[in-house]
DNA sequence: GTGAAAGCGCTAACAC
DNA sequence: GTGTTAGCGCTTTCAC
């Protein structure tokens, strides 16, 4: 092997060592048919001796298309967004498409950046777990032919494809759970409420409290960021005073995490309904009662709409609505005290 | 804004609409000094009236680096590898570079074609957590100059830098803290052999049992795929017979997760440290006893050290170590019965 | 201060 | 079958 650091050889290297022309080691690199074994075999011979390894970034500016596609979501570390991007992935890789990851952190700027990052390298498309609340900077990508789909949360100030969990039916059911097991003071602690799917979480349980003919006071509702004090100074506030409550709806899988947590330490155990499925929820005692999302789904379901478009779709955006599952484990079947 | 759907206006177009030179363009997008405040205005009108973005693709082509690093793991839904993942992110954004992502699914081949598909792209760099067992078709790449760190099992066949735990020593140090609480007749469940992580913990396992002058029978240690019908079937095989297991080590989060859900079907309830810590594994009862990694230092740590490589550290290849932590909480203090 | 020309590594179009 | 030319969108070089 005649390697020399730093120095990578080119289609045109092997063209001189193979005595061809360029065009025709361009041939055989691609498998297109027009070159005797013979010349083939000398093209493939150079090749490996001097280690050439065509340089797809220079062949996707010529093409056009450049085969990768770039997802952008809050936190890759967090389970949820990380088992989405394993579908993403999944389906790019059926496509024959790489995958740019990056996280927003939930800060719009940081959306931003990285989303005009990855256009300004122009990948085919987006799949973006939106932080912010204005996406009309992306509308000269989209005229310019970048697809984009949103999942999780649906953009906002355009019109684009979505593919998102039904929120609000979700909450529905898992606080009509908690009414039928007989309670009547239910709190919910939710993430900021200007995330779009922390308010349809809280419309959700709005809707089935007022549905049972429940009253919700400002005091029995907590929005606010997930880190442990803020949920921990919720729960607390939720939890004393003079008519605590006696379950609560949490959610998100964050909040749901720090609410266990917290638990112990309270002096009575509310009956506890998180937003998001937990691997081990079925182990803790009580098991887990969780209204479960299917990120896997949404991450599939999003990436499909992608190449979809990619491969010429163009009817007009549309929202799909993946459907939650309530699996009731003991957290949330525990009867209200009288 | 004037834009033409799936044309993407070029440095040309701006440079026309402006009526100055293609240069001139590029000066002004680049930040670059000399030219006069008032062209710069006329170029900067033009971009944003045309919904310029520079082709950054094309970019790198002409200046040789592409600012971006792959990241090649098992599998990007695997809260051990996601939060390694994340911090690998937050280094790369540091040094302003973007991330490709793949998953290998522990399949060679598969390893092998998504880290040709990145050098391809001409990465500057990779983070590897490898599945195959011989690294030499990465030699020629290496040798052009991209750079390669390999994280949470070393490279095979070839000389790399690596970011490891302490598998042996965590292993060791988990079965003498069931050793210490009297057990004797200690199981081991881990991967498959063939992974360096499961041989190394098997070693560590070994010593321990070794140190404390106690036998290990073929009939205490399973190690295969980490599928539930084989860990299932691992644990049957452990805890039946003439001379059951009074205690377990299993050897990674998936493994330890499969036997927390198989332990109440069993007659009776071994004690259990897991390699690798759980979110909930505290709130358990008993709590979990772990022996926990450090996946993000792991990350961060190997981003650096591929960082440290692409501004010029030519230092021979180097194999960090990062300990590992004995955390307990309950299952691992079960006193064995005598 | 500004711009024309060459070239990064490849493919498309069209020779021969 | 094979090679030559042009050009993808940008930066570098160097002239004005």
């Amino acid at each position: 092997m005649t390697t020399q650091y730093g120095t990578r050889p080119t289609m045109k290297d092997v063209a001189a060592r193979a005595r061809v022309g360029l065009k025709t080691v361009s041939r055989v690199v691609n498998d297109e048919p027009g070159v005797t074994p013979a010349t083939a075999d000398r093209v493939r011979s150079a090749i490996t001796e001097l280690g050439f390894r065509r340089n797809d970034s220079a062949r996707m500016l010529r093409k056009g298309r450049t085969a990768s596609v770039g997802l952008l979501l809050e936190d890759i570390g967090d389970p949820f967004y990380s088992v989405l991007s394993r579908a993403v992935e999944a389906v790019a890789r059926f496509h024959g498409s790489l995958l740019f990851t990056g996280s927003s952190a939930e800060h719009p700027q940081r959306e931003r950046e990285l989303a005009m990052a990855f256009c300004a390298r122009r990948v085919d498309g987006l799949v973006i777990v939106p932080a912010g609340d204005d996406h009309r900077y992306l509308l000269p990508e989209l005229a310019a032919g970048t697809a984009a789909v949103f999942v999780d949360r649906p953009a906002e100030q355009i019109e684009a494809d979505a593919v998102l969990s039904d929120s609000v039916g979700g909450a529905r059911e898992g606080t009509a759970h908690l009414i039928r097991h007989g309670h009547r003071r239910i709190g919910f602690v939710g993430d900021q409420p200007q995330i779009h799917t922390a308010a349809e979480r809280l419309r959700g349980y709005r809707e089935a409290m007022a549905a049972a003919g429940l009253p919700v006071d400002p005091d029995q509702v907590a929005m606010g960021p997930t880190d442990q004090a803020t949920v921990a100074a919720a729960l607390e506030r939720l939890t004393s005073g003079p008519r605590p409550v006696t379950a609560l709806l949490t959610g998100n899988n964050r909040i749901t995490l720090e609410v266990l947590r917290r638990l112990p330490a309270l002096p009575y155990r509310p009956a506890l309904v998180g937003f998001d499925d937990l691997e081990l929820a079925e182990l803790l005692v009580p098991g887990l009662t969780v209204v479960a999302q299917d990120p896997a789904g949404l991450g599939r379901t999003a990436a499909d709409l992608l190449f979809r478009r990619l491969d010429g779709d163009t009817t007009p955006p549309r929202t799909v609505r993946l459907p939650t599952r309530l699996i009731p484990r003991g957290s949330g079947e525990t009867v209200a005290p009288r």
